[in-house]
DNA sequence: CTTACTATTGAAAACTATAATCATTTAGGA
DNA sequence: TCCTAAATGATTATAGTTTTCAATAGTAAG
Protein backbone atom coordinates (compact mmCIF):
# COMPACT_ATOMS: atom_id res chain seq x y z
CA UNK A 1 0.00 0.00 0.00
CA UNK A 2 1.46 3.16 -1.02
CA UNK A 3 1.14 6.70 0.99
CA UNK A 4 1.92 10.21 0.00
CA UNK A 5 2.31 12.73 3.00
CA UNK A 6 2.01 16.40 1.78
CA UNK A 7 3.22 18.21 4.83
CA UNK A 8 6.37 20.95 5.17
CA UNK A 9 6.99 20.63 8.98
CA UNK A 10 10.01 18.55 8.72
CA UNK A 11 9.59 17.11 12.11
CA UNK A 12 6.30 16.32 11.84
CA UNK A 13 6.83 14.84 8.40
CA UNK A 14 10.11 12.48 9.34
CA UNK A 15 7.52 11.44 12.60
CA UNK A 16 5.11 10.07 10.36
CA UNK A 17 7.01 8.64 7.71
CA UNK A 18 8.72 6.77 10.37
CA UNK A 19 5.88 5.46 11.70
CA UNK A 20 3.92 4.51 8.78
CA UNK A 21 7.06 2.95 6.82
CA UNK A 22 7.04 1.00 10.09
CA UNK A 23 3.87 -0.60 9.01
CA UNK A 24 4.94 -1.65 6.16
CA UNK A 25 3.63 0.72 4.24
CA UNK A 26 5.29 2.68 0.88
CA UNK A 27 5.53 6.24 2.07
CA UNK A 28 6.48 8.86 -0.20
CA UNK A 29 6.26 12.44 0.42
CA UNK A 30 5.80 15.99 -0.88
CA UNK A 31 7.11 19.48 1.25
CA UNK A 32 4.84 21.85 -0.99
CA UNK A 33 1.60 22.26 -3.15
CA UNK A 34 3.46 22.25 -6.81
CA UNK A 35 5.12 19.20 -5.84
CA UNK A 36 2.84 17.25 -4.22
CA UNK A 37 0.14 18.17 -7.59
CA UNK A 38 3.33 16.76 -9.74
CA UNK A 39 3.23 13.42 -7.68
CA UNK A 40 -0.30 13.30 -7.83
CA UNK A 41 0.03 13.82 -11.68
CA UNK A 42 2.04 11.13 -12.02
CA UNK A 43 1.92 8.19 -9.55
CA UNK A 44 -1.26 6.84 -8.07
CA UNK A 45 -1.30 6.11 -4.38
CA UNK A 46 -3.88 4.49 -2.13
CA UNK A 47 -3.97 7.02 0.90
CA UNK A 48 -3.33 10.72 0.79
CA UNK A 49 -2.80 12.62 4.11
CA UNK A 50 -3.18 16.44 3.11
CA UNK A 51 -1.69 18.96 5.28
CA UNK A 52 -4.10 22.18 5.01
CA UNK A 53 -1.76 24.49 5.34
CA UNK A 54 1.29 24.80 2.68
CA UNK A 55 3.95 27.54 2.32
CA UNK A 56 2.19 28.08 -1.59
CA UNK A 57 -0.86 27.23 -1.24
CA UNK A 58 -3.97 25.77 0.52
CA UNK A 59 -4.61 22.20 0.72
CA UNK A 60 -8.53 22.58 -0.20
CA UNK A 61 -7.69 23.68 -3.59
CA UNK A 62 -5.11 20.50 -3.99
CA UNK A 63 -8.67 18.13 -2.64
CA UNK A 64 -10.36 19.80 -4.81
CA UNK A 65 -8.17 19.48 -7.87
CA UNK A 66 -7.78 15.95 -6.81
CA UNK A 67 -10.97 15.13 -6.83
CA UNK A 68 -12.32 17.42 -10.07
CA UNK A 69 -9.49 15.03 -12.26
CA UNK A 70 -11.39 11.61 -11.46
CA UNK A 71 -8.62 10.20 -8.68
CA UNK A 72 -10.23 8.44 -6.08
CA UNK A 73 -7.88 7.90 -3.81
CA UNK A 74 -8.65 7.88 0.40
CA UNK A 75 -7.94 11.36 1.61
CA UNK A 76 -7.20 12.10 5.20
CA UNK A 77 -6.81 16.20 6.25
CA UNK A 78 -4.30 16.38 8.36
CA UNK A 79 -4.75 20.21 10.02
CA UNK A 80 -2.94 22.24 13.05
CA UNK A 81 -6.01 24.10 13.27
CA UNK A 82 -9.04 22.23 14.62
CA UNK A 83 -11.85 24.44 13.20
CA UNK A 84 -15.06 22.93 12.03
CA UNK A 85 -15.42 24.88 9.32
CA UNK A 86 -12.44 23.28 8.06
CA UNK A 87 -13.43 20.00 8.91
CA UNK A 88 -16.82 20.38 6.84
CA UNK A 89 -15.21 21.88 4.25
CA UNK A 90 -12.45 19.03 3.42
CA UNK A 91 -15.34 16.12 4.40
CA UNK A 92 -17.54 18.24 1.63
CA UNK A 93 -14.45 17.68 -0.64
CA UNK A 94 -14.28 14.38 -0.10
CA UNK A 95 -12.17 13.71 2.27
CA UNK A 96 -12.23 10.60 3.80
CA UNK A 97 -11.07 11.51 7.54
CA UNK A 98 -10.00 14.58 9.12
CA UNK A 99 -6.82 14.78 11.66
CA UNK A 100 -6.63 17.72 13.93
CA UNK A 101 -2.68 18.23 15.13
CA UNK A 102 -1.67 17.79 17.35
CA UNK A 103 -2.18 13.36 17.33
CA UNK A 104 -0.56 10.61 18.57
CA UNK A 105 1.34 8.66 15.94
CA UNK A 106 -0.52 5.59 16.59
CA UNK A 107 -3.96 7.50 15.88
CA UNK A 108 -2.49 8.24 12.59
CA UNK A 109 -1.62 4.63 11.54
CA UNK A 110 -5.28 3.84 12.89
CA UNK A 111 -7.07 6.33 10.80
CA UNK A 112 -4.79 4.69 7.43
CA UNK A 113 -5.88 1.78 8.06
CA UNK A 114 -9.38 2.30 8.67
CA UNK A 115 -9.36 4.86 5.20
CA UNK A 116 -7.85 1.87 3.52
CA UNK A 117 -10.33 -1.04 4.91
CA UNK A 118 -12.83 0.96 4.16
CA UNK A 119 -12.16 1.77 0.58
CA UNK A 120 -10.58 -1.89 -0.41
CA UNK A 121 -13.34 -3.90 1.41
CA UNK A 122 -15.78 -1.82 3.19
CA UNK A 123 -14.81 -2.66 6.76
CA UNK A 124 -14.78 -6.22 6.39
CA UNK A 125 -11.99 -7.72 8.68
CA UNK A 126 -10.52 -10.13 5.75
CA UNK A 127 -10.66 -10.29 1.65
CA UNK A 128 -11.80 -13.27 0.06
CA UNK A 129 -11.13 -14.16 -3.40
CA UNK A 130 -11.66 -17.94 -4.48
CA UNK A 131 -10.40 -20.30 -1.96
CA UNK A 132 -7.92 -17.62 -1.01
CA UNK A 133 -8.65 -15.49 2.25
CA UNK A 134 -6.37 -12.24 3.49
CA UNK A 135 -6.19 -11.08 7.27
CA UNK A 136 -4.67 -7.59 6.68
CA UNK A 137 -4.66 -6.95 10.24
CA UNK A 138 -2.59 -9.89 10.51
CA UNK A 139 -1.04 -9.91 7.06
CA UNK A 140 -1.91 -13.93 7.72
CA UNK A 141 -3.06 -15.54 4.20
CA UNK A 142 -4.98 -19.00 3.75
CA UNK A 143 -5.63 -21.37 1.30
CA UNK A 144 -8.34 -23.46 2.06
CA UNK A 145 -8.35 -22.77 5.80
CA UNK A 146 -4.86 -23.61 5.63
CA UNK A 147 -2.00 -21.01 6.33
CA UNK A 148 0.01 -19.87 3.59
CA UNK A 149 3.47 -17.95 4.83
CA UNK A 150 4.20 -15.27 2.36
CA UNK A 151 7.00 -12.67 2.68
CA UNK A 152 6.97 -9.34 3.25
CA UNK A 153 6.98 -8.37 -1.14
CA UNK A 154 4.61 -11.60 -2.16
CA UNK A 155 1.98 -10.44 0.18
CA UNK A 156 2.23 -6.79 -1.03
CA UNK A 157 1.79 -8.05 -4.84
CA UNK A 158 -0.68 -10.24 -3.85
CA UNK A 159 -2.31 -7.84 -2.00
CA UNK A 160 -2.61 -5.19 -4.91
CA UNK A 161 -3.33 -7.84 -7.54
CA UNK A 162 -6.36 -8.40 -5.49
CA UNK A 163 -7.51 -4.83 -4.91
CA UNK A 164 -6.99 -4.45 -8.69
CA UNK A 165 -8.59 -7.94 -9.24
CA UNK A 166 -9.37 -8.74 -12.69
CA UNK A 167 -7.90 -5.76 -13.78
CA UNK A 168 -5.10 -5.26 -15.90
CA UNK A 169 -2.23 -4.44 -13.53
CA UNK A 170 0.70 -2.71 -15.16
CA UNK A 171 4.38 -3.87 -14.21
CA UNK A 172 5.32 -0.13 -13.69
CA UNK A 173 2.24 0.39 -11.72
CA UNK A 174 3.25 -2.78 -9.29
CA UNK A 175 6.56 -1.47 -9.46
CA UNK A 176 5.76 1.99 -8.27
CA UNK A 177 3.29 0.22 -5.54
CA UNK A 178 5.55 -2.62 -3.64
CA UNK A 179 9.37 -1.06 -4.44
CA UNK A 180 7.84 2.80 -4.01
CA UNK A 181 9.07 5.40 -7.02
CA UNK A 182 12.95 5.17 -6.77
CA UNK A 183 12.36 2.23 -9.04
CA UNK A 184 10.68 4.20 -12.12
CA UNK A 185 12.93 4.18 -15.02
CA UNK A 186 14.02 0.58 -13.94
CA UNK A 187 15.63 -1.07 -16.79
CA UNK A 188 14.50 -4.43 -16.14
CA UNK A 189 11.67 -6.06 -14.28
CA UNK A 190 13.83 -9.28 -13.16
CA UNK A 191 12.82 -8.48 -9.78
CA UNK A 192 8.86 -8.20 -10.48
CA UNK A 193 9.26 -11.73 -12.58
CA UNK A 194 11.60 -13.56 -9.97
CA UNK A 195 8.45 -12.39 -7.17
CA UNK A 196 5.63 -13.73 -9.46
CA UNK A 197 7.30 -16.90 -9.84
CA UNK A 198 7.34 -17.69 -6.04
CA UNK A 199 3.96 -16.21 -5.39
CA UNK A 200 2.42 -18.63 -8.28
CA UNK A 201 4.24 -21.11 -6.25
CA UNK A 202 3.04 -20.54 -3.43
CA UNK A 203 -0.35 -20.30 -5.02
CA UNK A 204 -0.31 -23.64 -6.52
CA UNK A 205 -3.48 -25.01 -4.36
CA UNK A 206 -5.32 -21.94 -5.01
CA UNK A 207 -8.16 -21.15 -7.00
CA UNK A 208 -6.91 -17.73 -8.10
CA UNK A 209 -3.85 -17.62 -11.01
CA UNK A 210 -1.88 -14.33 -11.85
CA UNK A 211 -1.85 -14.38 -15.69
CA UNK A 212 0.77 -12.50 -17.59
CA UNK A 213 -0.69 -9.79 -20.09
CA UNK A 214 1.76 -9.58 -22.95
CA UNK A 215 4.14 -6.50 -22.74
CA UNK A 216 1.96 -4.71 -20.16
CA UNK A 217 1.85 -6.62 -17.12
CA UNK A 218 -0.66 -8.75 -15.30
CA UNK A 219 -3.95 -9.28 -14.32
CA UNK A 220 -5.52 -11.66 -11.51
CA UNK A 221 -8.00 -14.38 -12.41
CA UNK A 222 -10.26 -16.70 -10.39
CA UNK A 223 -10.32 -20.33 -11.69
CA UNK A 224 -13.72 -21.41 -11.75
CA UNK B 1 5.06 -21.31 24.38
CA UNK B 2 6.15 -24.22 25.09
CA UNK B 3 3.60 -27.45 23.70
CA UNK B 4 3.73 -31.43 24.46
CA UNK B 5 1.83 -33.62 21.64
CA UNK B 6 1.24 -37.30 22.58
CA UNK B 7 0.45 -38.90 19.91
CA UNK B 8 1.17 -41.91 18.50
CA UNK B 9 0.48 -42.09 15.12
CA UNK B 10 3.42 -41.05 12.64
CA UNK B 11 1.74 -38.70 10.21
CA UNK B 12 -0.47 -37.06 12.21
CA UNK B 13 1.83 -36.17 14.88
CA UNK B 14 4.44 -34.64 11.84
CA UNK B 15 1.14 -32.60 10.79
CA UNK B 16 0.62 -31.13 13.89
CA UNK B 17 3.83 -30.48 15.07
CA UNK B 18 4.67 -28.28 11.41
CA UNK B 19 1.39 -27.01 11.86
CA UNK B 20 2.10 -25.27 15.46
CA UNK B 21 5.94 -24.55 14.38
CA UNK B 22 5.27 -22.59 11.35
CA UNK B 23 3.38 -20.29 14.31
CA UNK B 24 6.10 -19.83 16.33
CA UNK B 25 5.68 -22.25 19.47
CA UNK B 26 8.16 -24.79 20.92
CA UNK B 27 6.57 -27.88 19.94
CA UNK B 28 7.77 -31.11 22.00
CA UNK B 29 6.97 -34.62 21.35
CA UNK B 30 5.97 -38.01 22.65
CA UNK B 31 4.78 -41.26 21.09
CA UNK B 32 3.71 -43.19 24.37
CA UNK B 33 2.28 -42.79 27.30
CA UNK B 34 5.44 -43.72 29.76
CA UNK B 35 7.69 -41.03 27.53
CA UNK B 36 4.31 -38.83 27.48
CA UNK B 37 4.44 -39.41 31.36
CA UNK B 38 8.70 -38.86 31.74
CA UNK B 39 8.43 -35.76 29.70
CA UNK B 40 5.61 -34.19 31.37
CA UNK B 41 7.28 -35.16 35.04
CA UNK B 42 10.45 -33.24 34.12
CA UNK B 43 9.55 -30.06 32.11
CA UNK B 44 6.55 -28.38 31.99
CA UNK B 45 4.30 -26.91 29.47
CA UNK B 46 2.07 -24.15 28.31
CA UNK B 47 -0.43 -26.41 26.84
CA UNK B 48 -0.77 -30.15 26.20
CA UNK B 49 -2.74 -32.51 23.72
CA UNK B 50 -3.45 -35.51 24.41
CA UNK B 51 -4.12 -38.37 21.93
CA UNK B 52 -6.51 -40.45 24.09
CA UNK B 53 -5.72 -43.68 22.55
CA UNK B 54 -2.19 -45.15 23.38
CA UNK B 55 -0.46 -47.84 22.70
CA UNK B 56 0.75 -48.52 26.50
CA UNK B 57 -2.04 -46.87 28.28
CA UNK B 58 -4.71 -44.37 28.29
CA UNK B 59 -4.55 -40.43 27.78
CA UNK B 60 -7.25 -39.94 30.07
CA UNK B 61 -5.41 -42.21 32.57
CA UNK B 62 -2.66 -39.56 32.07
CA UNK B 63 -4.44 -36.50 32.03
CA UNK B 64 -5.77 -37.54 35.50
CA UNK B 65 -1.95 -38.52 37.19
CA UNK B 66 -1.37 -35.01 35.37
CA UNK B 67 -4.07 -33.08 37.44
CA UNK B 68 -3.45 -35.22 40.38
CA UNK B 69 0.07 -34.12 40.73
CA UNK B 70 -1.14 -30.43 40.87
CA UNK B 71 0.03 -29.29 37.33
CA UNK B 72 -1.72 -27.06 35.69
CA UNK B 73 -1.22 -26.91 31.81
CA UNK B 74 -3.71 -26.51 29.42
CA UNK B 75 -4.83 -29.73 28.07
CA UNK B 76 -6.60 -30.42 24.52
CA UNK B 77 -8.22 -34.14 24.40
CA UNK B 78 -7.50 -35.08 20.85
CA UNK B 79 -9.56 -38.06 19.85
CA UNK B 80 -10.25 -40.09 16.94
CA UNK B 81 -13.64 -41.59 18.47
CA UNK B 82 -16.11 -38.34 18.29
CA UNK B 83 -17.64 -40.27 21.76
CA UNK B 84 -19.53 -38.16 24.14
CA UNK B 85 -18.67 -40.20 27.01
CA UNK B 86 -14.95 -39.34 26.11
CA UNK B 87 -15.35 -35.81 25.87
CA UNK B 88 -17.52 -35.78 28.99
CA UNK B 89 -14.76 -38.12 31.15
CA UNK B 90 -11.96 -35.38 29.52
CA UNK B 91 -13.52 -32.19 30.36
CA UNK B 92 -14.82 -33.93 33.88
CA UNK B 93 -10.83 -34.43 34.43
CA UNK B 94 -10.18 -31.03 33.86
CA UNK B 95 -9.10 -30.84 30.23
CA UNK B 96 -9.62 -27.17 28.59
CA UNK B 97 -10.89 -28.37 25.56
CA UNK B 98 -11.98 -31.70 23.23
CA UNK B 99 -11.22 -32.23 19.43
CA UNK B 100 -12.57 -35.22 17.43
CA UNK B 101 -10.38 -36.28 14.60
CA UNK B 102 -10.36 -35.55 11.85
CA UNK B 103 -9.27 -32.52 12.25
CA UNK B 104 -8.63 -28.86 10.26
CA UNK B 105 -5.39 -28.05 10.71
CA UNK B 106 -6.42 -24.48 10.87
CA UNK B 107 -8.95 -25.48 13.82
CA UNK B 108 -5.90 -26.52 15.59
CA UNK B 109 -4.17 -23.49 16.03
CA UNK B 110 -7.35 -21.70 16.55
CA UNK B 111 -8.20 -24.09 19.58
CA UNK B 112 -3.92 -24.06 21.05
CA UNK B 113 -4.67 -20.32 20.66
CA UNK B 114 -7.83 -20.10 22.63
CA UNK B 115 -6.50 -22.44 25.64
CA UNK B 116 -3.47 -20.32 25.98
CA UNK B 117 -5.68 -16.79 26.06
CA UNK B 118 -8.04 -18.05 28.64
CA UNK B 119 -5.30 -19.76 30.95
CA UNK B 120 -3.33 -16.37 30.69
CA UNK B 121 -5.56 -13.92 30.41
CA UNK B 122 -8.98 -14.46 30.00
CA UNK B 123 -10.47 -14.36 26.74
CA UNK B 124 -8.80 -10.37 27.20
CA UNK B 125 -7.83 -9.82 22.99
CA UNK B 126 -5.12 -7.38 24.80
CA UNK B 127 -2.70 -7.23 27.88
CA UNK B 128 -1.75 -4.17 29.64
CA UNK B 129 0.73 -4.05 32.16
CA UNK B 130 1.97 -0.83 33.45
CA UNK B 131 1.90 1.46 30.38
CA UNK B 132 2.66 -1.41 28.04
CA UNK B 133 -0.25 -3.35 26.35
CA UNK B 134 0.32 -6.47 24.22
CA UNK B 135 -1.92 -7.52 21.53
CA UNK B 136 -0.96 -11.58 21.04
CA UNK B 137 -3.11 -11.69 17.92
CA UNK B 138 -0.37 -9.92 16.22
CA UNK B 139 2.64 -9.63 18.25
CA UNK B 140 2.48 -6.15 18.36
CA UNK B 141 3.43 -4.18 21.43
CA UNK B 142 2.39 -1.10 22.51
CA UNK B 143 4.50 1.40 25.51
CA UNK B 144 2.02 4.52 25.90
CA UNK B 145 0.41 3.65 22.74
CA UNK B 146 3.27 3.86 20.65
CA UNK B 147 4.41 0.48 19.24
CA UNK B 148 7.65 -1.40 19.94
CA UNK B 149 9.04 -3.46 17.44
CA UNK B 150 10.39 -6.85 19.35
CA UNK B 151 11.91 -9.51 17.20
CA UNK B 152 10.61 -12.88 17.78
CA UNK B 153 12.55 -14.15 20.74
CA UNK B 154 12.67 -10.55 22.70
CA UNK B 155 8.60 -11.23 22.30
CA UNK B 156 8.76 -14.70 23.46
CA UNK B 157 10.69 -13.80 26.71
CA UNK B 158 8.31 -10.43 27.48
CA UNK B 159 5.43 -12.60 26.92
CA UNK B 160 6.58 -15.48 29.09
CA UNK B 161 7.75 -13.21 32.06
CA UNK B 162 4.21 -10.89 31.69
CA UNK B 163 2.08 -14.60 32.07
CA UNK B 164 4.21 -15.27 35.15
CA UNK B 165 4.44 -11.36 36.20
CA UNK B 166 5.86 -10.79 39.76
CA UNK B 167 6.66 -14.42 40.29
CA UNK B 168 10.26 -15.60 39.98
CA UNK B 169 11.08 -16.97 36.76
CA UNK B 170 14.37 -19.05 37.08
CA UNK B 171 16.42 -18.73 34.03
CA UNK B 172 16.30 -22.62 33.25
CA UNK B 173 12.22 -22.40 32.96
CA UNK B 174 12.47 -19.35 30.59
CA UNK B 175 15.25 -21.37 28.31
CA UNK B 176 12.66 -24.51 28.31
CA UNK B 177 10.08 -22.36 27.17
CA UNK B 178 11.77 -19.97 24.91
CA UNK B 179 14.11 -22.00 23.58
CA UNK B 180 12.85 -25.82 23.91
CA UNK B 181 14.46 -28.38 25.97
CA UNK B 182 17.86 -28.81 23.94
CA UNK B 183 19.27 -26.35 25.53
CA UNK B 184 18.97 -28.00 28.79
CA UNK B 185 22.28 -28.73 30.12
CA UNK B 186 23.35 -25.03 29.06
CA UNK B 187 26.53 -24.36 30.18
CA UNK B 188 25.86 -20.70 30.20
CA UNK B 189 23.54 -18.51 30.31
CA UNK B 190 25.34 -15.82 27.24
CA UNK B 191 22.70 -15.81 25.13
CA UNK B 192 19.97 -15.15 27.95
CA UNK B 193 21.71 -12.30 29.37
CA UNK B 194 22.10 -10.67 25.53
CA UNK B 195 18.49 -11.02 24.99
CA UNK B 196 17.48 -9.47 28.35
CA UNK B 197 19.81 -6.62 27.87
CA UNK B 198 18.14 -5.92 24.22
CA UNK B 199 14.85 -6.24 25.98
CA UNK B 200 15.70 -4.18 28.73
CA UNK B 201 16.77 -1.37 26.08
CA UNK B 202 13.82 -1.49 24.36
CA UNK B 203 11.64 -1.35 27.32
CA UNK B 204 13.20 1.65 28.68
CA UNK B 205 10.05 4.34 28.35
CA UNK B 206 8.15 1.27 29.89
CA UNK B 207 6.49 1.09 33.61
CA UNK B 208 7.67 -2.10 33.56
CA UNK B 209 11.23 -3.61 34.29
CA UNK B 210 13.01 -7.25 34.41
CA UNK B 211 14.72 -7.68 37.87
CA UNK B 212 17.16 -10.19 38.67
CA UNK B 213 17.71 -12.31 41.26
CA UNK B 214 20.87 -12.97 42.08
CA UNK B 215 21.27 -16.37 41.49
CA UNK B 216 18.37 -17.82 39.66
CA UNK B 217 16.46 -16.04 37.57
CA UNK B 218 14.04 -12.82 37.15
CA UNK B 219 11.17 -11.27 38.18
CA UNK B 220 8.97 -8.95 36.51
CA UNK B 221 8.06 -5.55 38.65
CA UNK B 222 5.72 -2.81 37.35
CA UNK B 223 7.04 0.62 38.33
CA UNK B 224 4.42 2.47 40.59
C1' DC C 1 9.42 -19.04 -40.50
C1' DT C 2 12.24 -15.73 -38.63
C1' DT C 3 13.21 -12.13 -35.73
C1' DA C 4 13.05 -9.22 -31.79
C1' DC C 5 11.20 -8.76 -27.76
C1' DT C 6 8.94 -10.46 -23.43
C1' DA C 7 8.31 -13.81 -19.85
C1' DT C 8 9.61 -17.84 -17.05
C1' DT C 9 12.69 -20.37 -14.46
C1' DG C 10 16.44 -22.03 -11.27
C1' DA C 11 20.35 -20.85 -9.12
C1' DA C 12 23.62 -17.68 -7.17
C1' DA C 13 24.76 -13.58 -4.93
C1' DA C 14 23.88 -9.65 -2.05
C1' DC C 15 21.61 -7.90 1.57
C1' DT C 16 19.13 -7.67 6.01
C1' DA C 17 17.63 -9.06 10.31
C1' DT C 18 18.15 -11.94 14.04
C1' DA C 19 20.47 -14.71 17.32
C1' DA C 20 24.50 -16.57 19.54
C1' DT C 21 29.14 -16.02 21.12
C1' DC C 22 33.03 -13.86 23.13
C1' DA C 23 35.72 -10.72 25.98
C1' DT C 24 35.40 -7.42 29.32
C1' DT C 25 33.42 -4.86 33.03
C1' DT C 26 30.48 -4.36 36.98
C1' DA C 27 28.15 -5.95 40.91
C1' DG C 28 26.43 -9.38 44.64
C1' DG C 29 26.88 -12.34 48.48
C1' DA C 30 29.51 -15.30 51.68
C1' DT D 1 38.35 -10.02 49.90
C1' DC D 2 37.27 -13.51 46.67
C1' DC D 3 34.41 -16.04 43.77
C1' DT D 4 30.69 -16.22 40.90
C1' DA D 5 26.69 -14.03 38.54
C1' DA D 6 25.11 -10.57 35.65
C1' DA D 7 25.51 -6.82 32.33
C1' DT D 8 27.35 -4.91 28.33
C1' DG D 9 29.44 -3.90 23.70
C1' DA D 10 31.29 -5.86 19.91
C1' DT D 11 31.82 -9.55 16.92
C1' DT D 12 30.53 -13.60 14.48
C1' DA D 13 27.28 -16.87 12.74
C1' DT D 14 22.96 -18.09 10.86
C1' DA D 15 18.70 -17.64 8.60
C1' DG D 16 15.61 -15.40 5.73
C1' DT D 17 14.56 -12.31 2.14
C1' DT D 18 15.27 -9.94 -2.03
C1' DT D 19 17.76 -9.02 -6.18
C1' DT D 20 20.61 -10.29 -9.91
C1' DC D 21 22.14 -13.25 -13.46
C1' DA D 22 22.10 -16.59 -17.16
C1' DA D 23 19.68 -19.82 -19.69
C1' DT D 24 15.35 -21.16 -21.80
C1' DA D 25 10.73 -20.72 -23.61
C1' DG D 26 6.91 -18.17 -25.48
C1' DT D 27 4.52 -14.31 -28.26
C1' DA D 28 3.40 -11.10 -31.80
C1' DA D 29 4.47 -9.05 -36.06
C1' DG D 30 6.68 -8.85 -40.39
Amino acid sequence: MKLLIIEDEPEMLENMRQTLERQHYIVETATDYSAALHKIGVYDYDCILLDITLPDGNGLELLKTLKASGKDEGVIIVSAKDSLDDKLAGLNLGADDYLPKPFHMSELHARVKAVLRRRHFDGNPHISIGNVSIFPETREVMVENQPLVLNRKEYDILMYLITNKKRLVTKTALAEHVWGDHIDQADSFDFIYSQIKNLRKKLEHATITIEAVYGVGYKLEVIS
